[in-house]
DNA sequence: TATGAATGAGGGTTCATTCAT
DNA sequence: TATGAATGAACCCTCATTCAT
């Protein structure tokens, strides 16, 4: 990306368009061109959700000020407030943004995986080291949401039951191919949620964190094993 | 207790002191004289606390405004402030005497318990029930202490390590009593407070909750699985 | 100055813009144009600095309030915290502009003088007559400045010491010139600035004040003959 | 004086009765026989001004917290109340025994001294050593007393009339004994006040106050020369 | 008389949001 | 679109004063 101001946790590019697709873009103008008004608008947009992750995940919400956000985005109040109708619903939308590149992030590392097992096993991976090399993402979502006031909880029940079906899908799919016994995936699987969430929570505020993922191995046996993976398939 | 004005999670009783040493007092009065000057003062910081944890439970501590709990308590603001340097030394003391009081209650439901498997079924079968009938302090411990902001953290590593540690060490029990295989306790014991946590809170944001208590079974199921207490101890 | 809402010590120029700058502005704009963004931002500035010497100079700093004084101003308390970083911030700039501009309008009436005596002549009347009309600065300078607390000290010192190193440059001046002998400037400059003080400062603590001037005669030949100028030259 | 507690700027006495006063008190009752109520009122009385004193002076009227003096009196915050009807009357009160003290003080000093010219010496003299020696009185009348609000301004004109017209009898004295020329006493008073005044304010704000009285021989000049004391007996 | 818990008005400050330019 | 000055409601906290005990 050769945009200015533009880094963060995605490179800024309106969803769905790659580099290239700038590059060829089919209306004449050369690679040189001033970018249009959308990509403008989409360019600062990002720069506003990046610059608030940021903010946000240090602060908390409510020490978060607006102001800040808007001067690390490089942009003034005003403008922020041109892109967003408030700091409630720039909160909501870089949650919204957050867990969907997370996700997609799991989802890619387990992509091409079939067995059930394994597939856990990545996203397990997955999760400790996108958090391990992310702290805000892990803090704006781990932490900061909580908290932020009855106006959220209704964001921060559809997050957590997102990734606890996420784990719920895979834990079906294990028990469907016989894998492991029935279960009760919705329990269990928010039960896993929780669980990594306060393995990440507690390494997020210590003050002298060690690896995050060294707690890889224990937490594997204990998942696996909870839900009755045959013990020479766990190793 | 007979002290009007005084309900809550504890009975407003001077520490160390019960019921019946107030019925006996021997300073002569009969049980209908006055209390004493040090019992009003006790009485009335626990019913501020007891109003702190309504409404820092119902407004999370920001929007918590220290006039309303003051006059929940049935004081002014300025009283709250003769007994309390602040807000912020409020939510502490809070948290300092909700902790407490619900790991007393746990341990009160393991005392005589010995074997470790019955202790820990004791212990999950306790903290989903006190939780499932103390919505605030529920709220308190695990939603709203998150996020409450940078300066609580150190109280909310505290606490987490607290509950984690009150299981590892009867995990460390049970190995030791070989039960269950030699196992990384301290990780397993924040694994499992976070999943019990999780299914807690999620039940907390719940807006048609059902039971909590139900899902004791699959929990039970996963902690002991997951552990490796061997599958006829499980049942 | 024909902008409205702007009158006060100063005329509420930009510091080296005079008031025939503004006219010959060569921006295109006529004379009836609207105030540009920068002047607009040092008008309120100042109106705010003007209403603060009201509202300091007649109760005090303690109980001035801050309110008060923004709706002085014809702003709001947020219009001036944009302005000012705090009460005590705005106290310390009010005090800097008051003595920035008693000490430049009392070397305007020195200007061209030469002659020692005539130099602390043109003073003392200068002074008299500055406070003798300006009640506010007055009050504000040798009064609520004094006691508004510790935090002021530093500047109550920096103040006084201007005051009487002005006062000393002049005697100084005329001790090298031989039109009196030697003496301890620093201290008599000290000295002079008390009493000078302390016959305004009664002025204005009288329910029913003369005239400040009337006191002119009396001071100018304490002064003289307490240098040891000599008789004739005193008149 | 044995009275436990009692020490401060005078001795707790009640004016004008001396330690042996109190020794042959015509009661009747030994030595050893406890204080009458009047004078424990009297001497509680003294001890809350004692510690007025003290935190007036170091903190400024606003900044004085009832509560501190109280407890600095060893009594508690009604007790102070039920001495003096208020914080203000409290000030006033201090004030007022602390003028009385200085004045009594300077007399004494003063006593037997005939000359004009060498009673004007020693008063000089005395006010430099007393305020040298008391930095907490000279706070108090010099600096915290100005600025304490409009509610003090009339004991404040008092105060300094009283002082003016002090020195300005002395002056009288001297014209009518022909040493120094006939002059306008009340401003000479005025003026020989402030720069006092001024003279030792500045001392008492200095961060490294050097020795109070090196200002006298200056001043002893500036003084006498001011008001036409002849050269010879200026020295 | 003394105590100290309680009161409550008042003040400084913050900050999300608005809007004229 | 962007800017940033302005708004104003809300909040935490202080402290002189009162009064039941």
């Amino acid at each position: 990306m050769t945009f200015p101001g533009c880094q963060g946790v995605n490179d800024g590019v309106p969803e769905g368009m790659t580099d290239l697709d700038i590059m060829n873009r089919p209306t004449g103008r050369s690679v040189f061109a001033m970018p249009t008004n959308a990509e403008r608008k989409h360019f600062r947009h990002q720069r506003i959700l990046d610059a608030a992750l940021d903010v946000f995940a240090r602060d908390g919400y409510h020490a978060a000020a607006v102001e800040e956000i808007a001067s690390l985005a490089e942009t003034s109040k005003g403008g922020l407030y041109f892109h967003f109708p408030g700091k409630q619903s720039l909160f909501l939308a870089l949650l919204d943004r957050s867990t969907f590149l997370l996700l997609e992030r799991i989802e890619a590392r387990m992509a091409g995986v079939d067995d059930p097992i394994a597939r856990v096993d990545a996203a397990l991976r997955g999760v400790l080291h996108i958090f391990a090399t992310q702290r805000p993402l892990a803090r704006l979502l781990l932490l900061e949401t909580m908290g932020a006031g009855p106006e959220f909880q209704a964001k921060l029940v559809e997050i957590h039951r997102r990734f606890a079906a996420f784990i719920a899908r895979n834990l079906d799919a294990a028990a469907a191919a016989g894998i492991i016994p029935p279960l009760d995936a919705q329990t269990v699987g928010l039960a896993w949620f929780g669980a990594l969430n306060q393995v990440v929570t507690t390494w997020l505020l210590d003050p002298n964190p060690g690896d995050l993922e060294a707690a890889y191995p224990a937490l594997r046996t204990l998942f696996l094993r909870g839900v009755g993976v045959p013990e020479e398939r766990i190793r």
